[in-house]
DNA sequence: ACTGAACCTGACTATCTGGTCAGGTTTTAC
DNA sequence: GTAAAACCTGACCAGATAGTCAGGTTCAGT
């Protein structure tokens, strides 16, 4: 267990350590990155970062607990009270929205389920799949109100999470395809407005309301 | 330059290899991948080996060759004088069928875009943008003659190669959610039942008739 | 000011892994 | 049958890297 109280400095640092580690593990994988790397980056001795995490797995572990609770807050707006039009685009552009401000989060969170989600597999079959449940219960109650198309809601699911993140994970193709060096605010602007009218109108739902 | 003319022993060789490889580099990536591995899984000593390919970069060069042509020769179907919903419902049938047929290649190509194409990149940059590029253009087509909904066809293209891939590349996370050990061939029909629906509808295609 | 806890660090090591190489065996072409 | 090419391999090495540790410094509470 870790001490329970912890100190300033220790705080400071640990940020400054998975920060950097998030940056390290993004472009590497977690064989790839090595804890020189990310004790340079985050500049400490890494001597230092041992002190704070044991070992390389302790910080990746880290990274990914962190990166899971920040990736399992934007399902809030899919409430059956509220339109279905309105919560998907919400959801979507929520999505899009940590594409692009945490692009590296998501790197790291898909290389691992890419290679076997074997850190977080527990996690992912038990509260991923409840908070799914969930929602999809919704989705179905508002298809049964006639309110949207009949969609499978466990696949829109997926296919809302992969036209998203497709935009921080494989941002190196999409950004060859288009023919602009990075992805830009404009870029990112452009692919939510299509996400969104393409997956709502897909779902049967006015996207000219919005 | 390899060789002209390979001889009989070589190209078995090679081939279980590759093949090895491919298993080898999906699960662990570029960097936790070992030589050791590849060859214990090719059944070959790793001097062995390295007498066909003398480095770890010139393996998984040519794993990722082998799969971007795979990956290439998939948008033949899309073509101007074709039917829009049975161009498009074909091209998405063939890339899921890929993502349940080959999904170690898959998951080696996205590892590859993930941690920045750096092997790939200039490929992505020429022939699959200009692919792309000839096929938007098919699209705009489509859309000029009223044929379907306006859509940006290069996102479209992000869209349907990320909701297809996702069931390859993800497939712990998706079991996760759908509480099955592994992927079966039902899961997949219903997968490809879905995104072809969910996209073609998108599209403002008309999905019963197909 | 004091003291115990928290923090810091250079030097070190055990291990792992990519790649080499000299010398062997088998295959192929004639 | 033979010779050259292709193929095979155990032993080896150099470099990289995760993690340790003993001993030092700074901080926080009193």
């Amino acid at each position: 267990m870790t001490p329970p109280a912890k100190g300033r400095i220790r705080l400071s640092n640990e940020a400054d350590i998975l920060h950097a580690a998030e940056y390290v593990f993004a472009r590497a994988g977690f064989a790839g990155a090595t804890v020189g790397a990310i004790a340079e980056r985050a500049q400490i001795p890494k001597s230092n970062l041992h002190y704070y995490y044991r070992t390389k797995k302790d910080i990746y572990r880290a990274v990914l607990t962190r990166t899971l609770s920040l990736w399992l807050a934007e399902t809030s707006s899919i409430r059956e009270d509220d339109d279905p039009a309105h919560a998907l685009s919400h959801y979507i552009r929520a999505k899009m929205h940590l594409s692009a401000s945490h692009p590296d989060a998501s790197r790291v969170f898909a290389n691992e389920i890419l290679h076997g989600a074997n850190e977080i597999g527990d996690y992912l079959r038990a509260d991923l799949r409840t908070l799914v449940d969930t929602k999809s219960r919704v989705i179905e109650r508002w298809i049964a109100d006639g309110k949207m198309a009949p969609v499978d809601p466990r696949h829109l699911f997926f296919t809302i999470w992969a036209a998203t993140q497709t935009y921080a994970d494989f941002e190196p193709q999409v950004c060859a395809v288009l023919g602009v060096p990075r992805l830009g605010t404009r870029d990112m602007e452009a692919a939510t407005q299509h996400v969104t009218r393409l997956l709502l109108r897909g779902c049967g739902l006015e996207t000219d309301l919005i």
